[in-house]
RNA sequence: AAAUUAACUGAGAUGAUCGCCCGCCUUCGCUUUCCACUUCGUAAAAAGCUAUGGCGUGGCUGAGCCUUUAUAAUAAAGGGCUUGCCACGCCAUAGCACAAAACGGAGUUGAGUGCGAAGGCGGGAGGAUAAAGUCCGAACACCAAUAAAAAGGUAGUUGGUAACGCCAACCGGCUGAUAAAGUGAUUUAUCGGUCAGAACAAGUACAACAGAAAAUAUUCCUUCUUGAGUGAAGGCUGCAAAGCUGAAUCGAAAGAUAAGGGUGAAAUGGUUAGAUAAUGAGCUAACCCGCUAAUUUGGUGACAAAUUAGAAGAGGCAAACUUUAGCUGGUGCAAGACCAAAUAGGCCCCUUACGGGGCGGGUAGGUUGCUUGAGACUAUGGGCGACUGUAGUCCUAGAUAGAUGAUCAUCCUUGACAGAAUUCGGCUUAUGAGGUUAAUUUAGGC
RNA sequence: CGGGGUGUGGCGCAGUUGGCUAGCGCGCGUCGUUUGGGACGAUGAGGCCGGAGGUUCGAGUCCUCUCACCCCGA
């Protein structure tokens, strides 16, 4: 788990994330962001039965994606809702391919600060 | 020995780094509440009390003086003035105006609540009791009102259970193996398997194709009896044509139709005797099998055994309608309870009005419900068993966009299925390697 | 947490009061027609009805369990 401050908790940030945020596409994930006034971001995670009917996995997934935010976040700047929602193919990914990728999309969307 | 099936067991370990959730403790900070103390405000005055002084009124008549009766003298009594004392009133000044309690503000100290930070300690995902399917049964909560109807599901009996559509034991049907008896069908015994196992002898419906006929049975073939008629072979007459005779054959029609045949998933019990035109048939009689009812005996009961009577032989299907018995009110923890920004109508107050304030209401949000329970384990008693009595020990996740891990390294038997969300009892379903037990099959040996 | 539906040739659908081992359209193959293609005509193949078990003489249809997919409510 992030720690509690760097969480996107409430229903209603999430749904008005969705409905008026910006969208980026990767293979394996969809991020979705938002500019806010939020001082640390704010960062939730979505992994619905359609990628996989079975809890087990999905909480792995989810697992996998937290800690590679965790390691990215001093580096994030402030002022962003992000939400990650996995896709089918995130199943097949190894943990470093993760953050790699993440590292790209945020650095496209210009999210991250560092290399 | 191998294979298969079933049951039981089994369910990676260690270390490093970085993290999450809950509880407890310590320290610090903030918030807030309470107690104590201090202080301030409401609070300033009036009234009041005390003291002193002044004035007034009244009383006492103590003291002094004057006066009248009232004078020879005395002066009782009265009156006046001054003074004193007492009481009351008024005024002024000074002091008291406490203590306690109330409301509000500030401060200090202490204690507590909550939040945050840091540190420490402890706990944090299973063995199908699945977290799954959501197929049943309950607890708990709210709504409704206790009924009836409708609808739904249940269905041998008895017991277990909080309850159940679950579980156990038993009963009955079907069925497998083994053994014994019998020529055999089969019967008996033992060990299993299996059954949504109430009622079709209350009513209604259904049964393709085939078949004569498919539901109050019927009569197609075959067969039997009677037999109009036809008139073959043969025989007789006749040279011949032809005629006569001739029914064991053919055959209109009528009656009977058991055994046998054939169709189908399914076709109305058996033995013996009798009656007839005749082979014959529950057509009749006796017996067997089966059925229904009653009684008796055994059993809590399903049921079993025996006896008696009846009827005349009855088909299947209720996972067809239906009937019978007994059961179920509805909605689900996103139930519900509490606090409560916002906002509408409502009520009250202020205000000429605009408007403002309060109450109430209640959305977002928060808190709670929430994990100690029909609880687990152990021992022991009861029961064939499911289960249960008693005693002892233990407390074992509780999140809320949702924790219980991530990465790396090493080792081994190389890791299957699987992740809590109100809580229990069941059912169903997924599960690798290895190990144990039982049954069956196969092969080999004795 | 609760509720509902669908599954039938390659695709889209009928058949759901049990009864001839199941039809329709499109698509596919072959032949004809045409110079050739399309269209048209003729003809043919392709299914055991998602899976397992049961009831029944007989199941796509009835019952039970199960798998996959889709939708809805708070």
């Amino acid at each position: 788990m992030l720690p509690v401050a760097y969480r996107l908790h409430k229903e209603t940030e999430i749904k008005s994330l969705i409905r008026q945020g910006q969208t980026f596409f990767l293979p394996e994930f969809i991020i979705k962001y938002q500019k806010t006034k939020e001082k640390p971001s704010k960062i939730a995670f979505v992994v619905s039965t359609k990628v996989d009917k079975k809890a087990v996995a999905r909480n792995r997934i989810k697992r996998q994606m937290r800690e590679a935010i965790k390691d990215l976040l001093p580096d994030i700047k402030d002022g962003y809702s992000i939400l990650v929602i996995a896709r089918k193919k995130a199943l097949e990914l190894d943990f470093a391919t993760i953050t790699k990728q993440f590292k790209f999309a945020l650095a496209k969307i210009g999210v991250y600060a560092g290399k």
